[in-house]
RNA sequence: GCGCCUGUAGCUCAGUCGGAUAGAGCAACUGCCUUCUAAGCAGUGGGUCAGGGGUUCGAAUCCCUUCAGGCGCGCCA
């Protein structure tokens, strides 16, 4: 539908006499009686051929007024140019994605570059929270909504499976477990309190007896910690596949170091010279791009910090060619976008080479009070317990709801109470119904073969005519959800179609004695439920045949 | 102190890189189930787009500033 609307308006703007076309712009005007496609692309000529907006709105009117596609051309406000499409072009593009289904709705945006997209990444110490949920669910999203763009997706989590915070994990769980086994031990200063630590400090009691008990730390670090964070790391696989979120690839941070890759990215850097010594430990040069200052790679004590295990993991994820890289990221680490992009740069690539998406903080409240968060004293509520208070489904259908860069409030008892009324039971309901109405029409001796024979020309009713208008916007905003990387537009895209369905539905009977218009409306009712499911599907979210 | 994000209806949020009379859902009120699912539909009310300047044909959107909230500014991760 844009496309041809496009075509039209670049013949009729060469005519003008422009030399340089400049991209035209096309959107769903605010108001559905300005028309179903509108553009200004006349005011934006008007200041190029220095005439009134109107006057040259007026002019290409009369160019186009006259294509068979147009029902009505109007010229509106200050120099819109208004179009209706003619009922017969309506139903010839309709019937595309009768015949073709998803493959007309999306255009292929991206011909099989390659992407990575990177999210969650959670450390290892401890549950999924519910912040982690709101990443985990928009790059689902994102990575879902590129895949269907025709992007060849690659999902990785990042796993911090070594350093000091893995450590003081295994730290904690041997406290707890001398302690269980009625030995006096002292609680690391800083280390995890969660019940979840003596919960694995209690399988090892049952798994190992008392075998470590009265050991020293140091003599069975290795074995606590990866006992611990390994324990962990499963149970947050099983968090994200229950919340109906899968990768594709699982990056240890540990195998960076084990591979040389850390070592490598070094000395990458320091034959292009941006590492030096000072002050007993080895420094990476980012303030020569823009950051603040310079940063610590090599510890006084000989440790690497948890940077230099980013350089090496960033280096490799540029060596493996993407043709785009994302990662997503909590915006409490938005302090550290300048010391990473600095290594791009040092490594000698742009900094657009890296896109990092930043997902705002969700503060978890419960009758409007603030749930506290602190993951040290273990205090906080998981994701798994709101998966399970208000489903996954309604969960993430919240995040999705919202711009990344939102702040979000999340209240408990607000979600669980709204989960009756939430928004992402409209939408599955139009598709239950859809369901419900073919079940309905075979009992009726109508089958779904039968469709294919629908004469969609009898669909002249003002709701039919609008719906079918509705789905062919889908391309429009499927696109420009892929351009932006945002999957919230799909979202309400999605409530706005099920809306259109629910009114038809109340206002004419779907299924009558009359064959021809019964199958002409079930074509539509099929229109819509391919969107439906592509947009749920892409959401992550799940279309119920019945409810 | 510096930096990033946010401020739109009572509440939760959209607003398509400057456009038309600023939109949804929830909550409130009034109606609609002998016919394909009432998790639905029809209708009513609700706004100083945080405040103030500026840029121009035109601003919720761009610039400056004030206020409010959140988050960062480690040889932690």
């Amino acid at each position: 539908m844009k496309k041809d609307f496009i075509a039209v308006l670049e013949t009729a703007v060469q005519r003008l006499g422009v030399t340089e076309i400049p991209p035209i712009e096309v959107e769903v005007p605010p108001q559905e009686n300005f028309g179903d496609l509108s553009t200004p692309v006349a005011m934006a000529l008007a200041r190029v051929l220095r005439k009134p907006p109107r006057h040259v709105a007026e002019t290409i009117a009369g160019f186009i007024a006259d294509e068979p596609i147009f029902d009505r051309v109007d010229v509106a406000g200050p120099g819109f140019i208004n179009v209706a499409f003619a009922g017969e072009y309506l139903v010839s593009e309709f019937k595309k994605i009768a015949e073709s289904g998803s493959a007309f709705l999306r255009s292929n945006i991206g011909q099989g570059r390659r992407v990575q997209v990177e999210f969650v990444s959670a450390n290892p110490t401890g549950p999924l929270h519910l912040g982690h949920g709101r990443g985990g669910a928009t790059g689902n999203a994102l990575a879902n909504l590129l895949t269907a763009a025709g992007y060849h997706v690659e999902r990785e989590y990042y796993i911090n499976d070594a350093g000091r915070q893995i450590r003081l994990l295994g730290q904690s769980v041997f406290a707890r477990y001398q302690r269980l086994l009625g030995i006096e031990y002292g609680f690391p200063d800083e280390g995890y309190r969660g019940q979840y630590v003596e919960d694995i400090a209690r399988d090892m009691i049952a798994e190992f007896d008392g075998t470590y008990v009265q050991k020293a730390f140091d003599e069975v670090a290795d074995f606590f910690i990866d006992y611990s964070y390994k324990k962990i790391l499963s149970s947050i696989r099983d968090d994200l596949r229950d919340f109906g979120i899968s990768f594709d690839s699982w990056q240890s941070e540990r195998e960076m170091f084990d591979c040389g890759e850390v070592g490598r990215a070094i000395e990458d850097l320091r034959a292009k010279g941006f590492i030096y010594e000072k002050e007993d430990a080895t420094w990476f040069r980012a303030s020569a791009f823009g950051d603040d200052k310079d940063r610590v790679i090599i510890k006084k004590d000989g440790e690497y910090t948890y940077f230099t295990s980013d350089i090496a993991y960033h280096r490799k994820k540029i060596e493996k060619n993407y043709d785009e890289i994302i990662d997503i990221w909590g915006a409490d680490h938005h302090g550290y976008i300048p010391r990473i992009q600095a290594v791009i740069q040092a490594l000698g690539y742009p900094k657009e080479k890296l896109k990092i998406l930043l997902v705002q903080m969700v503060t978890l409240l419960r009758g409007g009070k603030p749930v506290q968060m602190s993951k040290r004293a273990g205090e906080f509520v998981t994701l798994r317990e709101v998966m399970e208070e208000v489903g996954a489904d309604t969960t993430k259908f919240i995040f999705l709801t919202r711009r990344p860069d939102s702040h979000l409030e999340f209240d408990l008892e607000v979600a669980k109470a709204q989960s009756a009324e939430n928004p992402v039971f409209y939408v599955q309901y139009a598709h239950a119904r859809i369901t419900s109405i073919f079940s309905h029409a075979r009992e009726k001796g109508i089958e779904r073969d039968a469709l294919a024979h629908a004469d969609v020309r009898l669909l002249s009713h003002h709701d039919e005519l609008r719906i079918m208008k509705k789905l062919l916007t889908y391309p429009m905003v499927f696109e420009g959800a892929v351009k932006t990387h945002e999957p919230h537009r799909i979202t309400f895209y999605v409530q706005e179609l099920s809306g259109m369905f629910h009114q038809y539905y109340n206002k004419c009977r779907i299924v009558t004695e009359e064959r021809g218009p019964t199958l002409a409306r079930l074509a539509l009712c099929e229109g819509v439920r391919t969107v439906l499911r592509d947009g749920l599907e892409i959401l992550g979210i799940t279309a119920p045949e019945r409810m």
